[in-house]
DNA sequence: TGCAAATACATTGGTTTCTTATGTATCTTT
DNA sequence: AAAGATACATAAGAAACCAATGTATTTGCA
C-alpha cells in the first residue's frame, strides 16, 4: 500500500535532512531509491518534488553541493552545512513530538512492532 | 511549542473524522477548541482551514449536517454518515501505519510516554 | 451600561507544496 | 538496437492551508 500523498506533505524536508545526517552525502536519485527501500515502497518520492526541495534547502543554506562525474554522467552530491545539521535535529525532534500529539488525538496504541 | 503548519497538512481530515467518530456530533468552533485542548495548544486549527474542509467532507458524502439555534445564534452540527464512519477508520489506520514507516525512516525510538 | 472578548458562522486572496508531464542525456541489459 | 534504469532539471497546474476580513450574537466585567 502506498500512502496517500497528502500524508507525506510537509515531511519531505525532514526526510531529506535526516537521510543526509545519517549518510554524510547523497545525490538526488539515491535519495529516492533509499526512501523506497527503507519504506518497502510505501513512500515514493517523485523527482518533481525532490529536486525543487533540494534546491530550496540549498538556497536556505542548509545544504552544500559537490558535483562528481561518473564517466560522462553528472552526479550532484548534497551534504549538510553546519546550520543544516542543527536544523536536521530540530526537524526530527519536532516530528517526533508531532507523532506523540497525533497519537493522543487519534487514540493510537503504541505498538512495539 | 506550536507545530509548524506544514506538518499538519494532510492530517486535518483525519483529525476531523476521528473526533466525530468519538463524539457523535460536533460543530466547527467546538472542533477547534477540542483540538486545542487535546493537544495542549500545540495544534490550533484556523477557521480558514476548518470550514472549507468540513464543507468538502460534506460534499464527499462523509458528513451530514444539522442546524440548531442557541438563542439567535446558529450552530451547525456535523455527524458521520455511514460512509464517513468507514472512512474515519480507514484514515486512522492509514495514519497509524504512516507513523510506523516514519519512525523507521527517521530512526525514532518508541517512547512509552 | 458599555466595551472587550469569546462564540460562531463564512469567504477571499495568496502562498506553499506537491503532482503530472515533459525534456535532455548517459549507461546497462537483453 | 531497443528498453529500462540512471541522473539531472523545469513548467503548469492542483491541492491544502494561512491570514485577513466580514457578519453577528452572547458573555463577562469594570
Amino acid at each position: 500500500m502506498i500512502f496517500s500523498s497528502e500524508l507525506i506533505k510537509g515531511t519531505l524536508k525532514t526526510i531529506v535532512l535526516k537521510l543526509l545526517a545519517d549518510n554524510g552525502k547523497m545525490y538526488g536519485y539515491e535519495i529516492t531509491q533509499r526512501v523506497k527501500e527503507l519504506t518497502a515502497d510505501r513512500i515514493q518520492l517523485t523527482e518533481g518534488a525532490l529536486y525543487p526541495t533540494l534546491h530550496a534547502l540549498e538556497q536556505e543554506g542548509l545544504l552544500t553541493t559537490q558535483v562528481e562525474y561518473m564517466g560522462k554522467r553528472v552526479r550532484k552530491y548534497y551534504s549538510l552545512s553546519p546550520t543544516g545539521k542543527t536544523r536536521s535535529q530540530e526537524k526530527v525532534t519536532e516530528f517526533s513530538e508531532f507523532l506523540g500529539t497525533m497519537r493522543i488525538l487519534l487514540g493510537l496504541d503504541i505498538k512495539t512492532a
